[in-house]
DNA sequence: CGCCTTTGACCTGCGC
DNA sequence: GCGCAGGTCAAAGGCG
């Protein structure tokens, strides 16, 4: 209707792009090997199951190798988009006039960054000063008349669990809720946040959910802040927004780097492995989340499960 | 004890 | 000026 928003889509949905690419291969491999897992044959020798197992390790690890040259690609590819977006949205409102429909509120008019998280993909978009709102179905339409109209606004769309009611949205920094709010065109309340790290931190946040998907939280951030974003020392810095995606059985992991100070107009910042993995801190975190993710494969934990007591049942008396 | 959440009251801007 | 609606305050209570 008359929106300037431009969006671009990155699908992330890493579930089903193994789907395609690795189960295929997995199918093919697993015919040439053999894994009996459950020691039914005890004719085989531990020299003979290692060895099964560690063509099984050699094959995920070229696995990993090809899904990490992907994931850069894809990078490389979101950055190449990212930039023909800005110089898009910069041509369009250089021309576009906004056209704003009278509303009993004003509309927010300072410059905004959306990160739509949904479905396990993200969509950004950028409007410039009142050109957005226009088109919003939520009933988003937050009155900041103390504000100064430059301050930054972004919002970040983040799937839950259906039974989860609460709403939080962990983003790495610490939050101070203060106030909770039945709007009207909205049936779920909205949550008001303050950054409680620094006093003097002018970044504020509201959370509601989605008043077609309540599933989906919508978080909005106001300001930036006037700090790094070390809430606690044992906090690590921004942790990942969980995506849910409904139709994966386990959830897609992306960081939005919201504590960039330079949040603004096609900036949005999804972090994914590099080809070079020159921190040992960033490969540790990586091991981590394939150690995460293999353990919420059922058929991995089951196969392991099966693995453990058959090398138990073979060793007992 | 300090920090956080909850929640009703109050404040403020806007449309009529 | 009045009413509405969003935003904020602050007291009370919970929790570790």
């Amino acid at each position: 209707m008359g929106s300037s928003w431009i969006n671009a889509n990155l699908d992330l949905n890493l579930n089903s792009f193994r789907s395609q690419a690795a189960v295929k291969e997995e199918k093919e491999e697993h015919v040439n090997i053999p894994i009996n897992f459950m020691g039914v044959g005890n004719k085989i020798s531990l020299n003979d199951e290692a060895s099964v197992l560690k063509a099984e390790l050699n094959r995920l690890k070229e696995e990993n190798m090809r899904l990490t040259n992907m994931i850069s690609t894809m990078t490389e590819d979101y950055t190449t988009l990212q930039s023909r977006l800005g110089m898009v949205v910069a041509t369009n409102t250089a021309s576009e006039l906004p056209l704003l429909p009278s509303r009993k509120r004003k509309a927010e008019n300072n410059q905004e960054v959306k990160s739509d998280l949904v479905n396990g993909s993200i969509i950004c978009s950028m409007n410039n000063d009142n050109a957005g709102e226009s088109s919003s179905s939520e009933g988003d339409s937050f009155k900041k008349p103390k504000e100064d109209p430059k301050t930054k606004v972004s919002k970040v769309y983040v799937r839950t669990e259906p039974s989860d009611t609460s709403l939080v949205v962990k983003d790495g920094y610490q939050w101070r809720k203060y106030g909770q709010k039945v709007t009207r065109d909205n049936p779920s309340p909205r949550a008001y946040y303050r950054c409680s790290y620094a006093p003097s931190c002018p970044v504020k946040k509201k959370v509601q959910r989605n008043a077609e998907d309540p599933s989906v939280l919508v978080a909005t951030y106001e300001g930036e802040h006037n700090h790094t974003n070390c809430a606690k020392p044992d906090t690590p810095p921004p942790a990942p927004v969980l995506i849910n995606s409904t139709s994966s059985p386990s959830p897609t992991v992306v960081t939005l780097d919201l504590a960039q100070p330079g949040l603004s107009q096609s900036n949005c910042v999804v972090r994914a492995p590099r080809r070079e993995i020159k921190s040992p801190k960033l490969e540790k975190h990586l091991m981590e989340q394939m150690a995460s993710t293999l353990t919420r494969d059922p058929g991995f934990t089951s196969a392991l499960a099966a693995a453990i007591s058959g090398i138990i049942m073979r060793n007992s008396p």
